[in-house]
DNA sequence: GTCGTTGCAAAGCGTTTGCAGCCTA
DNA sequence: TAGGCTGCAAACGCTTTGCAACGAC
């Protein structure tokens, strides 16, 4: 059971690289560049293999597909570009949001999502815009 | 432009009614027992058509079906009950999320959800149980 | 009577599943 | 060589769209 496949792989080897959460296109199509063959289902079932392993984590994001990220990083939240569609990691929390859940409530979990221009399309949106 | 149909006239006091945001379904659903043949299409098209009059609100949570409420409410979040899927509306606000943001982007906007057990779940989950 | 609106069914879109052949261990 | 894995295509669930009939103004 957990076979080393070359699709395996390089699903892997991509999301360890690319230092931010993957949508399942994204992942494909970095993939296809050494597997061009390498078809959408595999690429979900591997998904949903290596987050059953705890490999990988899914980001579910309001409104946009679900990204996936390698599962070695301790609790954070995530920033999402409206301009470039990118997912990146925020470290931080803000914390204490028990403080917020409403009396009667049981709060088990949270997330919290920033939205705006990440550095790259800020750049290219003020400029494009001045 | 912009007729006072029936269907539209349920709809609305349907989530005015609500207190909380509702999904389609669950619109569907409530406004059925009022309107038998009411269809889904119908529902959608008049979601769409009252988000863009700015009369409803998207509420669009991570991993499940985005809900609408009744826009007259100022900034606040969401707790998603895991148990019973219901969405409700929490007030406040932790602020400051400017300070999480990484340096280099730009902050617009941002959410916060809360997950855990509505009131009615946590009675039922807690005796259950035990 | 006009034309926005409706119900139904079909089309879209992202995700999942069935299946025969493939390939890792 | 066995059985997990793959590619392809079909199936799925949710949302949108096409179309002819309907009904608000």
């Amino acid at each position: 059971m957990q076979r080393q496949t070359r699709q395996r792989r390089t699903i892997r080897s991509v999301l360890q690289q690319a230092g931010r959460p993957l949508s399942p296109t994204e992942i494909l199509a970095a993939c296809r560049e050494e597997l061009p063959r390498l078809g959408l289902a595999t690429v979900y079932r591997n998904l949903k293999a290596l987050v059953a392993s705890e490999w990988l984590h899914v980001v579910e994001l309001p409104g946009a597909a679900a990204r996936y990220e390698v599962a070695d990083k301790g609790h954070h939240h995530h920033f999402h570009c409206r301009y470039c569609d990118g997912v990146f990691e925020i470290d931080d929390c803000p914390g204490n949001l028990a403080a917020l859940t409403p009396p009667g409530f049981d709060l088990e979990h949270h997330e919290v999502f920033l939205f705006g221009a990440c550095p790259d399309c800020r750049q290219n949106h003020d400029s494009g815009s001045r």
